[in-house]
DNA sequence: ATGCGTGCAAAGGGTTTGCATACAG
DNA sequence: CTGTATGCAAACCCTTTGCACGCAT
């Protein structure tokens, strides 16, 4: 769960780029919520817990110079927040059309996937490799 | 290219909405630029061609309200910009990582569309049914 | 009369930016 | 020293909301 281990940080070592304690709570809080594709303020918040003093300012400059580094990405969304995911090829997405999370599957086929995630209590709406519809949290 | 052409309007009969100029002005804005998923102001913009006095509040409510009765939906977006589509199952998408436009093809499959959009100029990074990369008008 | 719909302006939420300070090379 | 990085607060953009007025039933 360190960073070494997910992301390829010799990017930081070639680049003339410093790896702060600020950027290093940012990447490591990151981490941590990846898999439910976070969001500024929830990473904010997590990173505090690693670098008390730093700011929601730093955090969003942070996740900047991630993306812009190749080493995140912003996922698409349907309210305006922004959120942050992993860099993987391809997606398999499930976005809920009323609370915005989005939840990632595996590389599954899509017939499999609408019948996985309806198992799981999804309501799909719209399916591909995106599927857009309600979570069991929501319905 | 009318409103009834398209979109399902007999829902406002069904429903107790009107169908006022404001909202007449919006849904043939939206048709008419549906192609490009436009934003809320690109929208207000061309309603006020035919409606010049029409508020941009008056834009993000009827559009929530299309949204609401099912007539259109929300396209998801990497820049908190909303934009807005017809409803139609699957997607298929290019999102532009720089200028946030999004491009719809037909329901080719996967590699098919790869190889399509590169003919045309896009390069592609992440690829599903929906792809991220540069458009033509931004590499 | 009653209530839905509207325009305006203000408020709101999320994100970016200006600036002075702190720190690393 | 020189330039990068930071924290704070203000600015910013897009979107939503409050309110009084207008219009259709």
């Amino acid at each position: 769960m360190t960073a070494g281990t997910v992301l390829d940080l010799g990017k930081f070592q070639e680049s003339e780029r410093r790896l702060t304690p600020q950027r290093q709570a940012v990447l490591k809080a990151f981490l941590e919520l990846s898999q439910e594709h976070p969001t500024a303020e929830a990473i904010y918040q997590a990173a505090r817990r690693y670098c008390p003093t730093v700011g929601i300012a730093t955090v969003y400059r942070s996740l900047d110079l991630f993306v812009q580094m190749g080493l995140i990405q912003k996922a698409p969304s349907l309210n305006g927040t922004a959120r942050y995911e992993t860099q993987k090829v391809p997606h398999n997405h499930f976005v809920c059309l009323k609370c915005g999370r989005i939840y990632e599957f595996d590389k599954a086929q899509r017939p499999v996937v609408d019948k996985n995630i309806e198992k799981e209590g999804f309501e799909v709406i719209s399916s591909s490799t995106v599927c857009f519809g309600y979570c069991p949290a929501c319905r």
